[in-house]
DNA sequence: AAGTAAACGAGACGGTACGTCGTGTCTTCCG
DNA sequence: CGGAAGACACGACGTACCGTCTCGTTTACTT
């Protein structure tokens, strides 16, 4: 029943009913509460999957294939309207739902992150960025950049600012403590 | 009426109600809402200010003052519970208030960011950054990697993340583009 | 708010909704739950009120008398097509709710009884009844019949029916038990 | 499936659900519909039976016989719990449903009427009432009284009241119109 | 004895009304 | 006359049953 979709975009998230959805699909209120507890449950099962991908085609080029990564997982993600629409609310309800927070880490955040990292750890393994590059700080970084842009400024990452950002990167990652001697 | 700050700490900013917020303060509805249009608006003002500063005196060592800004300015920003309460509320419906999203920019947002561009630009006229580092960027990086940890992990960045984070900015910044021939 | 009874008539007990009772008034369903705890206690208050009057005007007749009471006080009642529609479903919530019940006697039954009673009470003083009339028992009977009638056979009493109730019991009304030796 | 009836005592008429008689009966809800369009024909069916008997021996003493009628058949039949759980509530029902009204008449009523008034014959054919008693109106009178002070007194007749509403009818039973000249 | 049809339990379904709650506006007093 | 108190219209919430409807799975009858 993911003609939620249809409601989330033409609504926005914070004035879309699941009395609403009901309706629009023909279906039951008990129907959808029988199946997702709440609403931020609902949209995120109805836009999980439409997701823009992660790319780890290997292209032999890391800057390359690192900038697609930032382009099409960061940005894309971060830019499109329909996750405008609803991320933001979906992170106002974890405040108040741990469940959906965990949800929206393992099922949405963790995997893409899981698939970007491939992508920097192949671009360590050719030599492209130093071994101890602390992979998880550089994807946090680049999201967190992405995301507080499109939260603040409704604005997103244009090619020009995401090479910049990707080569300075390159030149000099942020590193993984020291753990031995 | 900043009692709204009791409320919300004790019940959280989806669960605060304005009449709660009123019967507290012992005052009428409709008094509050001569004052504030809606809730977020409220909230809005009363935790305005409450916020940690961010640190701007000279020491003369840059990092030290960087990593004092990233410290105090975003981990302690992100960090403190009253913003993890409040922020993703307040970001939530500025989807729907486009006068909201304005406030939070303006008046929380832009004045951190100035005061914080204050010191990345003592940092340049030392020498210890290029002049043509993208100093927006790095704030949006720095802010947006506490942001995403904060939100999606509950987590936020102990000191030698700080470290690590802006060691390997002042190593390789992002640079603005080349505007000149 | 008794437009109620429009919505009671048209709809009848079981299919008017507290909703549409709202909505046909153009107010909030919480007023009105402000006002009535359930839909029996609105009925209740809309109806009352409306109800066929016990005629007590003294004609110096007493067979004419009670046979008038008989006819407007209980034919009458029992017959009007309001409480046949709404008087059934109030005595079946009552098993549930004894406050209903309570204001069902208290304030519909009782009062008409006893106006009724006071008929008689003039009936005996006359002499046309004996002293120790049951006068109760004489209106229960009287008022069960027709409901009994009513109920069962969607039937009222005619006049024929009424007078040959009256006169046999004007002949040798049930008495009172002896109270003294 | 007349586990109706423990759930009709336990809980009530209105409180009790087909779902539940299906639960408790450990029968799919389809099955109850399958022998019974609705609540009311199934508490019908279960109640049916249950009933106090009405007493037609002959005793040769016709007040005797006819105290038996009004003790058993009306004061033990509107007196028993279960008929005062269930008949106000299936009465209401009849209102929106005559067929239910018309078995409740001819499967439990009439019966019951015809029973009575064959003891009434007989108190006819010895004399002891006028040839043209109106029986009908007697046992409407009788049971519509004992109707009237169950429901609105929650209150049932003892045998002083019994004794004195059968002495007075005998003395002056209400007649037939006369048909002839 | 196997094959088939009916009846069955279980429970999901589309609906409808419930009674509660919060919103933002509007009215009523009181000090 | 300003403000507290709170009534008000509105509308979503999540719950409970309704009566209908598929599902497999017994039964019990036919062949």
């Amino acid at each position: 029943m993911e003609s939620t979709l249809k409601l989330l975009e033409e609504r926005g998230y914070a004035s879309m009913t699941i009395e609403q959805v009901a309706a629009e699909a023909q279906v039951g209120k008990a129907t959808v509460y029988r199946s997702w507890p709440n609403k931020a449950a609902l949209v995120l099962d109805a836009v999980r999957g439409r997701l823009p991908d992660v790319p780890t085609a290997e292209t032999g080029n890391s800057r390359e294939e690192m900038l697609s990564v930032a382009k099409q997982a960061l940005a894309g993600f971060f830019g499109s309207p329909e996750v405008q629409a609803m991320l933001p609310a979906l992170v106002a309800d974890t405040v108040r739902n741990p469940e959906l927070r965990r949800r929206l880490r393992e099922e949405i955040i963790e995997p893409r992150k899981a698939r970007s990292r491939a992508v920097l750890e192949r671009a360590i393994s050719r030599g492209d960025l130093p071994p101890d590059t602390d992979i998880s700080l550089v994807l946090e970084m680049w999201a967190g950049a992405m995301m507080f842009r499109s939260v603040y400024f409704e604005d997103s990452f244009d090619d020009s600012v995401l090479s910049r950002l990707v080569d300075a990167t390159i030149s000099s990652p942020p590193r993984l403590p020291r753990t031995g001697p």
